[in-house]
DNA sequence: TTGTTGACTCTGA
DNA sequence: CTCAGAGCCAACA
């Protein structure tokens, strides 16, 4: 194995995510096998006019991650509420019932 | 090659 | 949950 579309695996684990559910760098990383670190990077690294829907993509304590431009972090939030994703007073989405799971029998035995 | 940086997560208190 | 620190992988100079 190499890390032959590394980018290209953790793309296509996010567009797997459905409308309305949301899912963190953490567990798209499990998925595709490397950290969390690297999933931002790849989003960060997203070309414009991409068809990912790098907005479901939030980080373990269920916010939008705050990153240089700021504008983002809230076009985010705007897009997720417009699929249907609620946030409470404090910004933060309920991971416990819209976080998206991938493989059930796969999460952390 | 080393060192720095980044849309993060985990562990311990 | 919050706060502080360490770990982690990949890209770039």
């Amino acid at each position: 194995m190499s890390k032959n579309g590394l980018y290209e695996r953790i793309y296509s684990v996010i567009c797997s995510v459905p409308v309305g559910y949301v899912t963190t760098y953490g567990d798209v990383a499990r998925q595709v096998g490397t950290t969390a670190r690297v999933v931002g990077f790849a989003l960060a690294a997203l070309p414009n006019g991409h068809k990912v829907p790098w907005q479901r993509v939030i980080n373990s304590m269920g916010k939008v991650s705050p990153r240089g431009d700021g504008d983002s972090s809230d076009i985010q939030r705007i897009l997720l509420e417009s699929e249907g994703v609620r946030f409470d007073q404090q910004q933060r989405v309920n991971l416990n019932e819209q976080r998206w799971k991938f493989g059930v029998l796969k999460q952390r035995l």
